[in-house]
DNA sequence: GGTGAACATGAATTCGGATTCACATGGAGG
DNA sequence: CCTCCATGTGAATCCGAATTCATGTTCACC
């Protein structure tokens, strides 16, 4: 419909429409043909394969998503603020069709969709060392190996997500305290104040930067 | 070798040594019986499909972890201790064989094992789960839903760990740090103490308990 | 109207494995 | 020595998609 969107688009959209209902299992050419309204041979007009389809979708909705956390990121705000503000964001967009948010994040599909969600995460993660830099910095946040911190926030909140026990739909009214348990969790792992020395040892300076 | 290791348990070694190299996508019914020093055929005499035996090595593995990672939660200590000990148990026996690990915790396969694999990761959160209960009850770990964080410290710690930015092969020397750094993480989100109510609403009550 | 390039079609083909099965092999019991 | 059953073999078969391609369409331009 739009003017500017070419024919490529258009069956990437109906791909992306497949997977967020049966996830990239049910992304066959054939489904993905029908749901286009176009054959299985026109799409291979303008993607020489089924890899090279995934992994444009994955590229695609992936981007939308990382520039939106980025702009959360760059807000002027505090370093805690904005941490849970990404947390929150990120969880509340995946919680609006959690199939695709799953399938983007940890269905597996074949080695250049891997590599496009790699880069992916890589993206987030890197996101979410910033902050944590920025908040060590100033004093915000407590002393940690930033990019662990990242790995074990991005984990954290998936895992919560879309993981095998999360709830499978969190009740409309229970959603949003959903999102702050997790982002409350999110954050107290990074906060300053808590008292665990005594049974964790301070590493950060140890195993910091050896190469 | 061993005398009491039946023929199908030999099968399942093999498959334990091809998925530990190579994961799951490995995992082909040829691969197995050379690996085996069999034919195909006589694989199917002990497992009949490749999903059984699947199933058949994704329970084995996980239940011996899930036993080691019960027996660390029986301990007398108090909370916060064997939470933190929990987590490093995981996390360095994980480190023996990434690859496995990862297949274990992460890889699809198809829906029989997906299920095996559905129910280990419950064991486990259950496992934080409990321990996080004990420790809100005594006040030695801040008030949370315990469930949501189990699954977080799930989530981040096998991310952390297998994650696919996680360091593909630690240093020796690096690998405890790079332990403790996730295993402070994991036991900070939870430790009293740290001021996050600022930033996020306290919903431990009321997103507690609603059905 | 005629021509060709771009675009579509979908049945036929190919392909990567899983699964089967007709045919050994070996050894325990008669 | 013969039979039978448990066990093993691996080539043949089957199956579910991906991929190809011979055969139409469309349409812009002459």
């Amino acid at each position: 419909m739009t003017r500017f969107s070419t024919r490529g688009d258009h069956i990437l959209e109906a791909a992306r429409q497949v997977v967020s209902d049966g996830g990239f299992r049910e992304l066959q050419m054939l489904t993905v043909a029908a749901s286009a309204g176009l054959s299985v041979g026109a799409i291979y007009r303008y993607y020489a394969s089924k890899a090279k389809l995934c992994a444009a979708l994955v590229a695609r909705v992936s981007s939308r998503e990382t520039e939106v956390l980025e702009a959360v990121a760059a807000s002027g705000a505090p370093a805690p603020q904005r941490l849970a503000d990404c947390v929150r964001t990120f969880l509340r967009r995946a919680l609006l069709d959690r199939r695709l948010a799953y399938a983007m994040i940890a269905e597996p599909v074949d080695e250049a969709v891997d590599a496009e969600r790699l880069a992916w995460r890589g993206r987030i993660s890197r996101v979410f060392a910033g902050i944590i830099a920025d908040g060590m910095a100033d004093g915000s946040l407590r002393s940690t190996q930033p990019d662990v911190a990242a790995s074990c926030i991005v984990g954290a909140f998936m895992e919560a997500l879309i993981g095998p026990l999360s709830p499978e739909q969190p009740a409309d009214d229970g959603r949003e305290s959903y999102v702050e348990s997790i982002t409350a969790f999110c954050l107290a792992a990074v906060a300053p104040g808590s008292s665990i020395e005594a049974i964790v040892p301070d590493m950060s300076q140890r195993g910091a930067r050896d190469e």
